[in-house]
RNA sequence: GGGAGUUUAGCUCAGCUGGUUCAGAGCACUUGCCUUACAAGCAAGGGGUCAUUGGUUCGAAUCCAAUAACUCCCACCA
């Protein structure tokens, strides 16, 4: 049967996903091995895949299926996110195309819309990675707001609010304008924008006077309440006790001083917005200041913004400047650089904003969640990341956990008809606790109205890895004991406060356990010019495209290739390719294989014998290297090393080794040895590529269709001969000596050459030389040759005799040259060892090993120069 | 403003406790090959003052200090 030289990745990779699932290979349950469990960080329900998902469940793929072939009970647990504030955009946006007005809708009604939405589109993300290849038990789906997710956050809160963790509170916060909702100062992004500074004149009530005030934002005069200047600026002494008039607005507000302002910045004159900046907040109460909240919800300007009411505050802004330059108002305008605060979900300009709300307060629990990092419990890699984290628990502050969103969890605190509030796990209970409270028997659920905020998406998310277990509800149920706490946590860098640290936070409070061993983060995908990949630049590459591309293997080794733990990965389509062509490589060697027809009678060679023990030593030791990469997390070193191991070592070198010449069989002991370490490389491969893998195991094995790959047993590392390695090590390089000289001479393979070894050594790859240089022989000669093509191995001559004429000026020319090199080697190594310092104070092997130079030199040294001798 | 990190070949990066892993890998590049597994390939090559400057040391890519450039995180400077 004719197999086609190209890998076909498309057929092969829905053939064994499809076959996986059918075996439940994925599935997990708890037993008597070890489990090895990993919680998937939940993909927002809405989303679709791009590189960052790509990368991150590659490489939780990797540690996943290569736990499985090593024996543990692996459990990867997937799910995704109801991603309160951005599935709620777009549900609000899609109704707004049906000319459907959120605010026309009935929380009930808007529920529907928002579940229809969610059951459309929720589960492309996760079909997506199963053309990955995750490995993912599929049976355990879980989303955050399912039912055992959703009453775990209703327990959770009810538990914090009983235990005085978590409180409401009216508190500057952060708005976001579009989305209309608090947002935590966690998802608050300031970035760099270049604004302006304007610099208004306030006139001193009653005076002809006027101070400067400098504002990167003019329209929000109309919430002034006070100019503060330095208590001990000499510019504003005079001002002590006055009042000034705020400009466009007529308002006559005081004048105070307090050492909060700087000098130094703009004209050392603040005005006070108590109502618009948390600064200013601040000095509000302390100075008792009126505060004029003069935005509505959607950043418009409300009833307090006098004419300007009704407009939105950046026209606004522009609006007032206009209005205040022509009353003269106006001392300049100058370019100003900050920062400003955007929502990280909608991009919306962040609008502080007093506000009442619910809190959880940190202090304590953040305390315990730097313990278990500090002390090494949960490791994280890159450690690097370690500093991040301990910056932000000691200074974190309360955490405001109410949105004003519909998406999510309901908020279980229902509001007394009287005033005051009850929190309560559902409705029955509140309405008990209600009556214990007010000690009215009367009260009826129709009384009682249920907060209509939901929770803050990362409060559910928070509990991940308790809940997948429904550890929340049953806290010690079979499946939490077995499988808690998790092991590795593969996650990007950006969301260690959001997700990581909360969930250390939870697992303390709730299983009084961590929740993972390690935490592994990911670097950012970026493109070529180092750019984040992100939607609105649009270069992203669309992950499916590159899988139907390159493969889905393909595309697994190209990600994994560059991308070392936390590090950015700079994303080049030329690393897929590299990926592909690997997969093909590995086929071609199947091909190879696979095309041999086997000689039973036909006894061993001794070469073949020789080349497989080398091989099995090398792969011995190569196990080693790639077990030691894993246990530091190296994947993609230990990706490389075995690549390099199949492509150069197997392909490039074995198979060439044991190759029978055209048309002629092999003997058995030796195709059945070569078969079972082309099966032991696929199972070092199949964690990086499981698709080809499962597919030329079974293709070498010719198994049946019971068996899989995916739960074969990964070999481990077994001790080997380092002077079979050693000993090869001269022989390739006797090989690519001669390899050289037919390159540079322009001599064809085809024709025979004689190798002569100066010296009467004798290797045990004798027989491989001789096959892989096509040479007649290699005698061993006491002395020089003449009229030969010569190079050194180490301090040993060769010497290929050559009919043609020599280029002896060539020739002579490059051994003087390397004479020279070597004498200056010679040199600098007596250098060393005539300094006395040096041999008195370095350790006795390393003076040894300087001396094994002096003579290794001198020896070839002498060589050289009986080569240049022979030529002359 | 505070903190962390990076700087090694054209590109992306290894290089641990200073000395045979010491200047490496992959890709890219050059040359020659359509050799009966593979041109998505084979063979052979070229390529680096280890950011700069000092210091410690018998010895520094490696340790220390300063400088420069870049990256990230945190922080309410209008």
């Amino acid at each position: 049967m004719e197999i086609a030289s190209k890998y076909n990745p498309r057929a092969v990779e829905e053939k064994w996903y499809s076959f996986w699932l059918e075996k439940k290979l994925f599935h997990s349950e708890p037993d008597r091995r070890k489990p090895y469990t990993v919680v998937i960080p939940p993909p927002n329900v809405t989303g679709v895949l791009h590189m960052g998902h790509m990368l991150n469940n590659t490489i939780q793929d990797v540690l996943v299926r290569r736990a499985r072939m090593m024996g543990k009970n692996a459990c990867w647990v997937p799910g995704t996110d109801h991603a309160s504030i951005s599935t709620e955009a777009k549900v609000v946006k899609m109704l707004a195309e049906r000319g459907i007005n959120k605010r026309d809708l009935s929380r009930d009604e808007y529920m529907k819309y928002a579940w229809e939405w969610k059951e459309k589109y929720g589960g492309i993300i996760l079909n997506q990675l199963r053309k990955l290849g995750a490995s993912c038990d599929w049976d355990r789906t879980a989303f955050t707001m399912d039912d055992i997710r959703y009453e775990s956050v209703i327990r959770v809160f009810v538990d914090l609010y009983n235990k005085g963790l978590i409180y409401r509170g009216a508190r500057m916060v952060n708005w976001d304008p579009q989305a209309l909702t608090a947002v935590s100062d966690e998802e608050v992004i300031y970035k760099e924008s270049h604004g302006k500074l304007f610099y208004l004149k306030y006139f001193v009530d009653g005076e002809d006077k006027y101070i400067v005030v400098a504002t990167t934002r003019p329209e929000t005069i109309m919430g002034d309440t006070a100019v503060c200047v330095h208590p001990e600026d000499e510019r504003y002494q005079w001002l002590k006790g006055k009042k000034v008039i705020v400009p466009g607005v007529g308002r006559v507000v005081p004048i105070i001083m307090d050492e909060y302002v700087d000098r130094e910045f703009g004209t050392g004159a603040l005005k006070i917005t108590p109502a618009h900046d948390i600064n200013d907040y601040n000095l509000g109460m302390k100075y008792s200041l009126d505060s004029i909240d003069i935005f509505n919800d959607n950043g418009t300007l409300n009833d307090n913004g006098g004419k300007y009411a009704g407009m939105d505050r950046f026209a606004c802004r522009k609006a007032i400047m206009k209005d205040l330059e022509e009353a003269g108002l106006v001392e300049k305008i100058e370019d100003y650089e900050n920062k400003v605060g955007h929502s990280e979900r909608t991009d919306a300009v962040i609008e502080p904003k007093l506000s009442t709300q619910w809190f959880m307060k940190m202090s304590d629990i953040a305390k315990k969640a730097l313990e278990v990092v500090e002390d090494g419990t949960i490791k994280f890699h890159p450690e690097k990341f370690k500093n991040t984290y301990r910056h932000w628990l000691e200074n974190i502050k309360d955490w405001c956990i109410s949105r004003q969103l519909w998406w999510g969890h309901q908020i279980p605190a229902w509001y007394l008809p009287e005033g005051g509030f009850v929190v309560a796990e559902n409705a029955d209970d509140a309405l008990r606790l209600a009556k214990e409270k007010t000690g009215n028997a009367n009260l009826t659920a129709a009384d009682l109205r249920q907060d209509s905020d939901c929770l803050d998406t990362w409060f559910s998310s928070w509990l991940w890895p308790l809940s997948l277990f429904n550890g929340i509800l049953e806290p010690d149920n079979d499946e939490i004991r077995y499988y808690y706490p998790t092991a590795d946590l593969i996650t990007a860098p950006d969301i260690i406060f959001f997700w990581v640290a909360r969930m250390i936070m939870a697992g303390e409070e709730y299983a009084h356990q961590v929740p993972f061993r390690n935490v592994y983060f990911t670097g950012i995908v970026r493109d070529k010019l180092g750019r984040k990949m992100s939607k609105s630049l649009g270069n992203s590459p669309d992950p499916i495209e590159l899988i139907n591309k390159f493969g889905a293997d393909g595309v697994r080794v190209g990600m994994l290739l560059t991308a070392p733990a936390g590090n950015d990965l700079p994303f080049d389509e030329a690393l897929c390719e590299q990926g592909r062509n690997f997969s093909n490589k590995i086929w071609n060697a199947m091909r190879l294989v696979k095309g041999w027809s086997v000689d039973e009678n036909l006894p061993q060679s001794e070469e073949n014998r020789t080349s497989l023990l080398w091989f099995e030593s090398h792969l011995n030791k190569t196990l080693a290297s790639i077990e030691d990469d894993f246990s530091k997390y190296r994947l993609s070193n230990a990706l490389m090393t075995t690549y390099k191991l199949v492509w150069d070592d197997f392909c490039s070198w074995l198979l060439e080794m044991i190759k029978p010449a055209y048309q002629k069989p092999i003997d058995k002991a030796t195709y059945d040895t070569v078969i079972a370490l082309f099966e032991k490389l696929m199972c070092m491969l199949h964690p990086f590529m499981p698709f080809i893998t499962e597919e030329i195991w079974h293709i070498l094995g010719e198994r049946p269709d019971t068996e899989s790959i995916m739960i074969a047993t990964m070999p481990k590392a077994q001790s080997f001969d380092e002077n079979i390695i050693k000993d090869f090590e001269t022989a390739k390089e006797v090989i690519i000596g001669v390899r050289g000289l037919r390159n540079s001479k322009g001599i064809s393979p085809k024709e025979v050459l004689h190798l002569c070894e100066r010296g009467n050594g004798g290797n045990a790859f004798d027989g491989i030389i001789i096959k892989l240089c096509n040479i007649d022989g290699i005698e061993r000669v006491a002395d020089k040759v003449e009229n030969a093509l010569s190079f050194m191995v180490g301090s040993t001559e060769y010497y290929v005799p050559f009919s043609q004429n020599i280029d002896k000026e060539a020739e002579l020319k490059k051994l003087e040259e390397e004479l020279k090199y070597t004498e200056g080697f010679l040199n600098s190594v007596m250098k060393k060892l005539s300094n006395e310092r040096f041999v008195n104070n370095a350790p006795e092997k390393v003076v040894a090993v300087e001396r094994q130079k002096q003579a290794d030199a001198e020896q070839k040294i002498a060589a050289l120069k009986a080569q240049i001798e022979a030529l002359k």
